[in-house]
This record gives structure tokens, sequence and C-alpha cells, in this order.
DNA sequence: ACGCAACGGAACGGTTGCGTTCCGACGCCG
DNA sequence: CGGCGTCGGAACGCAACCGTTCCGTTGCGT
């Protein structure tokens, strides 16, 4: 069901459309179908919006998917992937820094910052959507930081019996309130020193064994 | 427009209804719009639904509010005001833990833990919803915090320059993100860690002039 | 005792959306 | 060169929702 198609099934086709040129049906609806996403929220984007955009006939949606819930999560998931890398810098507080900007960057993203809060929300209902996010954009983040905060011990800037679930919450959670629920702009130097700060927070976590 | 009228208007009424005893026909309204925003969302909620759930005709919400969006608003404002309160304890690891449960037991709440980031969401597309949600919550929750964060400066136990934007970041940030985007459970002790690792970090933030 | 005002409930017209179906056009593949 | 499959587009039936209007009922104030 979920499945997306190659680029260009058995019958293919010149471009034909009047606008986009070069680009495949299928690329050209989830195309829209993110834009039309960003702009409307889930609960109210269309179909008929969605193709119209892509200047589509909505036959074509329904040849591929079978709904509009399974549309969104086979873009969900195409999209999600190729977002959560994170480079080895070489010092914790370079991985760090590289950390921050990069998720600063993407949660900048006009079309991604609409459409994570409101796909987020919406999986507290329509529990597929919340699957997906947390298969596709989720785990895939708090890996490649567990790595990170793993590069770290090994190098002796942290302490092997660090609280992992905790130090995780640190690096997501300040960035994500400010740039998603906050929506204040962040003044000059603020990702330097946020990362200076959880530096600081990191070294001083308990152990995974502490309760007080 | 948004006045949500006295209880009893002029026209009083004995209870009338099956279920709903003593209680007045506006609260009930609210009360079942509150609960169909939890279950629904507010792009999905009918008024319809809601009129069925608070057992009144569709003319008692519309003589009230003119529309969804006034009345969720009205809702809202009359919601978000309480939740603001941080008690002073006589010390700042005092002062965040008492803070940290507050919000911890606010965001487990059912139906405020729905709502919450669903509003949040559609804020980005009906901006009265981000104005009320920044007035009635986002601010007096700012300022509680601000005044917590004072009161450890005049205690001594932060240094006056402290770059308060971040900090406050921090305080919101972690915990949100793990009850709300993650949404995974909190261990045993967790609250009480992440007290002490933002009194780390809070002691080691940097002035608000540092860049590096 | 009476009238007024608000009540619950049902129905209205108008709009919107979903998912399906049908159409004529067009390109590729054999 | 002829047929097959997909194309864009329009229309369909059906359901839901909005906001309004009307009805007969019910209780409070005078």
């Amino acid at each position: 069901m979920t499945e997306v198609p190659d680029e260009n099934g058995k019958g293919k086709r010149k471009p034909a459309g009047a606008a986009v040129l070069q680009e495949s049906v299928t690329s050209a609806i989830l195309r829209a179908a993110f834009a039309e996403l960003a702009e409307t929220g889930y609960a109210r984007m269309s179909m008929d919006a969605v193709a119209k955009r892509a200047r589509v006939g909505k036959a074509a949606i329904y040849r591929r998917w079978t709904s509009k819930q399974d549309m969104v999560v086979a873009l969900s998931a195409q999209v999600g992937v190729p977002l959560a890398e994170i480079a080895d810098t070489g010092s914790l507080r370079g991985d760090l820094l590289a950390y921050l900007r990069a998720t600063s960057k993407l949660l900048r993203h006009p079309l991604a910052s609409q459409i994570v809060p409101d796909l987020l929300a919406e999986g507290a209902r329509e529990p597929v959507l919340a699957q997906v996010f947390a298969d596709v954009v989720e785990r895939p983040r708090r890996e490649r930081a567990t790595e990170l905060l793993q590069r770290a011990v090994e190098r002796g800037e942290l302490p092997p019996d660090m609280d992992t679930d905790l130090a995780l919450d640190l690096l997501f959670g300040p960035l994500y309130w400010r740039l998603m629920v906050s929506r204040e702009r962040m003044p000059p130097g603020y990702v330097d020193r946020l990362a200076d700060t959880l530096l600081a927070a990191l070294v001083a976590l308990p152990s995974v064994a502490a309760h007080a």
C-alpha cells in the first residue's frame, strides 16, 4: 500500500504538462502534497488541492495511494530519512555545535517547520502517523545523537555511566522549544552559547543510578 | 465578541437536562468543547459534536460566540490563565523542582497534553490562536520563570548578568521535548536528575555578552 | 397567572471534501 | 501502425460541517 512506485512505470509519458517539465507525475504529486501540507495542515489538506497544485487528475493520485493518510505516510517516509546525519568533528564541543547548527537549519526550513508540529499533533489521533514519525525522524536522530555521546565517552570527555536518556532530552529540547514552540528569533551567538552551556550540563550529568 | 457571559443570564433555568445537573449551559458548552478539542483536534472539531456532547442546541452556542474560532479563543483564555503559578521555596533548587513538577503534572493532563500541541500547530495558520496562546500561556509562564531566576540572582545563587533568554529555553525545553514530542515515559527520579543538571547548567551559563 | 427569554432539537441551504468513474488525448512498444 | 496504459480534467454520489432558522417546551420574574 505504502510503496512509492519507481519513477516512470511501464507506460511512460513525455512532460505533456505546461510548467512542470521533466518531472514525473509521482514526484510532482509528492512535491505538491508537501507544499499543501505546510500551508494547510494535515487535517485541512484536500486531495483536490494537491491534484490541482500538481496539475494532475485526482485519479493519478488514487492510482498510487489508497488514501490521504497513505500518501502522507509515504511522503514522510521519503522526506524524513536523509535528515539524520551528524558529523564527527573530533571533539564533543565541535560535534555539539555541528549538531545544533544542522538542527537549527532544519527547523528553520519554512516547509518543515510547519509540517513537523502539525504531524506531531496529528499523530496523537492517527497512530500510523505517530509511528512513521517515530521511525523515520525521531529514532534516526536519537541514534545519531547517541553515537555523538558515545564518541565523547570514548574520548574521555564524558563519564561512561552517563544518563544518556536525560542527555538526549537536553540536546533536543532547548532548541526545539525555541524554534518550534516559543518561535522567537535566535540572537547572534545563541547557538554557541547553547553549546557551551550544554557542554557544562553534560559533564555535570548525574550517573544513571543517581536518584536525588 | 470574545466575552463569556456571566453564569446565568437574565432568563435562568433549572437543570432540565438529564445527566448534567446544576451546570450552566455556558460551562457545559465549554467543558464539551474542551473534551472535543482534545479528542478531535481543532481543525476537525465540529460544532454539532460540541452541541451534542453538551446536550445543547447549536443555537445556544452561536448565541454566545460568533464562530468556532471565537469559542476556542474564549476557551483558551479561560483555561490558560490559572496554570502559571510557581512557588517560592527559598532556594533555586527547590524552585526548580517545584517548577518541573508542576509543569510535568500539567503536561501529563490527558486533555491538555492533546490540546497544547494541536493549538500550537494550528496557531501557525490562524494567527489569532497563536496570539491567545502566547498571551495566555506562553507569556505568563515566561514571566513566572523569569521571577524564579531573578530570585536566585538576589540570593546570590546566579550571576546578575546571566543570559536569561537562554536560561528560559533550558528550563522549558527538555521537559516539553520529553513529554510532548518524544512522549516517552519518565523513569523514576527523572525530574530530580533534570533539576540537578539544570542547576549545573545555569551556574555555568555564559553572560549575555559572551560570544564564543 | 402570565409572558418573556432561553432552552433542546430538528431541519434548512450552501459549501466542501472524499474516493470513484468516465472521457478524449497522447505516447510507447511491439 | 495499432492498441494499451496512463494522462488531465470534469463530473458523480455521498457524507460532513457551518451557521441560521424555526418549533414546541420550560422555568423565572413580576
